[in-house]
DNA sequence: TAAACATTGCAATACAGTTGCATGCCGTTT
DNA sequence: AAACGGCATGCAACTGTATTGCAATGTTTA
């Protein structure tokens, strides 16, 4: 269990730190993304900028990305794709439910191509559709 | 001039007082959106809280759009489309510059429409393109 | 072992957003 | 005219999140 996590650690070139591997274990098993807040709810004995720190160093390193849930929040989650240190590839939709405010990556569903006016250059996009979830509409 | 946005106010249902015509009169010059932190800074003589309800009225009567800018700044712009009280219709793309750090309406480019997985409902869709704005870009 | 470096925790700060309350303004009622 | 009411405004205070500084601790290297 803790051999996966320390491997994709070192894979990283993330220092498999106690901590670290505790952080990643949590985020593999989420099913949605979290906000610093939550994480530092969920996982108490840490210290909040410790779970910061750990969250930004996993975020440049390609491990996990940022996610700007429309409501204002910041939240993470682990990244699909082949993302590398500075340079990520999840160019998929998320989801933001505003009944249980969670925020879902579709891997599955792509950001499509969008002409954009003469002369401006695009680099990232960020799509995030909003409504109530599979879970919450039942 | 300010009979213009006097009457502008009133469709909206907005008792037009001085500071509110001034505020739009502000807006409508504007080529971008703008965050209330500079929105002080430009109109100086507005306390800020003064700022904030003006903006949050505008925004409730249907005569400016939120806008979530990626990178956790709010920001605000004016409706371009027939925007109601309780029901905004922007679904246009915003275009973030990270040089000049200003956020774009593109009114004449709409928001693809986006397949969710099964289960998923759709209410509302932001969809935010970052780079290099086409001021920057020259 | 000693120096060098990395990780962590605690305190403090920065900053956007928001609320509470007192004051002033203006039109209406008595 | 005086009293009343609702709305608009300004100031202070508070919230919540993000971020930095620094000292303490732990780990690696020479
Ligand atoms: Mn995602
Ligand atoms: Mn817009
Ligand atoms: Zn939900
Ligand atoms: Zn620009």
């Amino acid at each position: 269990m803790k051999q996966e996590v320390e491997i994709m650690l070192k894979s990283k070139e993330i220092n498999p730190t106690v901590n670290r591997m505790l952080v990643l274990d949590y985020l593999l098993e989420l099913k949605s993304s979290i906000s610093l807040t939550d994480l530092e709810l969920s996982l108490e004995s840490f210290d909040r900028v410790t779970l910061y720190r750990t969250l930004k160093t996993f975020e440049e390193r390609g491990l996990v990305h940022k996610i700007e849930d429309g409501m204002g929040i910041t939240k993470f989650a682990i990244c699909q794709d082949s993302c590398e240190a500075g340079m990520h590839h999840d160019l998929h939709v998320h989801f933001y439910c505003h009944s249980c405010k969670q925020t879902f990556c579709l891997p599955k569903t792509q950001i499509p191509e969008v002409k954009l006016p003469e002369n401006y250059q695009r680099q990232e996009m960020e799509l995030i559709v909003k409504g109530i979830c599979s879970v919450c509409v039942k």
